[in-house]
DNA sequence: ATTATTTTATGCGAAACGGTACAAAATGAG
DNA sequence: CTCATTTTGTACCGTTTCGCATAAAATAAT
């Protein structure tokens, strides 16, 4: 797995590079950001930058991969099918708050909705990456629906299909206004009412 | 009103300028757009732009609350309260993908949640107009939210606000899946089944 | 040791960027 | 007609941008 390479060996993690690569992108977006900025955060040159990432939206894209691969997981873990669907939704839209209200300067929401979206209409890719990751989320959620209803936690004539879209339109919401600069209070309430909205009132 | 200026008189109108410069923004974003592609779009040399707009964040600004207050006149006249409420969010909905689907390139979905959140966390004035709008949108349906419960169309224990709060997720959504390239077929289903959401199946 | 290979660091360069200085043009005031 | 005022168009300024060319440094293979 492992071979020795050849030349000189890197002096860096390519992941971690990654993960501050993506916190600059999150904070600016895309257009927003200088790769003398990357450059700075990485502690890297741009050569090595473009050496080990290629161009800027090769490393854009790089990083959006890795948000949608790390928000993949967390969301398989939150939707834990030993637990009720109410208390799975509740886990989706509480880890999903925790992330999105991560940020130092104003609370930063979702990495791909809140830059993914600027730059999807003249670059193809992004918008094939957040078409992808958004159909992706929505097919984890239909899943879990689709069991619900299975084990009665839902009405027979539930469609999972629409139900779990409905479930990801909070998600889209608290997205776009934890950027807003909404309140964790706020936000709370909302992924509250959005529980209810679909597995009823506790 | 309109009294005779003094100087040379302008060779455009302000507000047909900034309706052009607003479709350039909405599909290039903010950082995206150049103020050499804004004045070929123009028509206008930079000076001129500069003249009548000050700098691109005040142009920026200016094409966002031109934005802002035709979406919230749309709403008022889509709310009708002489239609059921079913009827409203239909419109309301409609009448949304209808400007979110016009995009020549790839549909470009809402301006303000398409391009603003992008630069919420940098710019704080543009933070604070895509938070007012929302704001806005939601008080809009909350009053028609409270209208309904009177009329009977909710049940008496509705909560307008969050009731409110979650019509408006569903606008997020579109807005939001429209920019990554869903088909109108797509988006008209998720709009349908938030209204049933709402209102119950018809 | 020598060579081949890869990464690092400095720095170049052409283009794009936002903003403005300046003079010419077009109007109203006196 | 002359002057003050405002807009227009050209041209420019200093900075930033992205990408790369180049050489030094660090490793493995021979």
């Amino acid at each position: 797995m492992s071979e020795k390479k050849r030349g000189r060996p890197r002096a860096f993690d390519a992941k971690v590079t990654l993960e501050k690569v993506r916190e600059v992108f999150w904070d600016r977006g895309f257009a927003g950001t200088s790769l003398d900025t990357l450059s700075a955060a990485t502690q890297l040159n741009r050569p090595s930058l473009y050496g080990a990432f290629g161009d800027k939206e090769n490393l854009y894209l790089d990083a959006l991969e890795g948000y949608r691969a790390e928000s993949m997981g967390v969301l398989a873990d939150a939707l834990d099918p030993s637990l009720t669907l109410r208390e799975n939704l509740a886990r989706v839209y509480g880890r999903a708050l925790d992330i999105y209200l991560h940020g130092e300067t104003a609370a930063r929401g979702c990495f791909l909705i809140g830059t993914a979206t600027a730059e999807a209409i003249q670059h193809e890719r992004v918008r094939d990456v957040l078409n992808r990751s958004l159909n992706d989320f929505d097919g984890e959620i239909e899943k879990r629906m689709t069991l619900a209803r299975e084990r009665g936690e839902l009405p027979g004539d539930t469609d999972p299909h629409m139900l779990a879209k409905l479930a990801s339109a909070i998600m889209h919401s608290l997205a776009v206004r934890t950027r807003a600069g909404d309140s964790r209070e706020t936000l709370e309430a909302l992924a509250q009412s959005g529980v209810e909205m679909i597995c009823g009132k506790a």
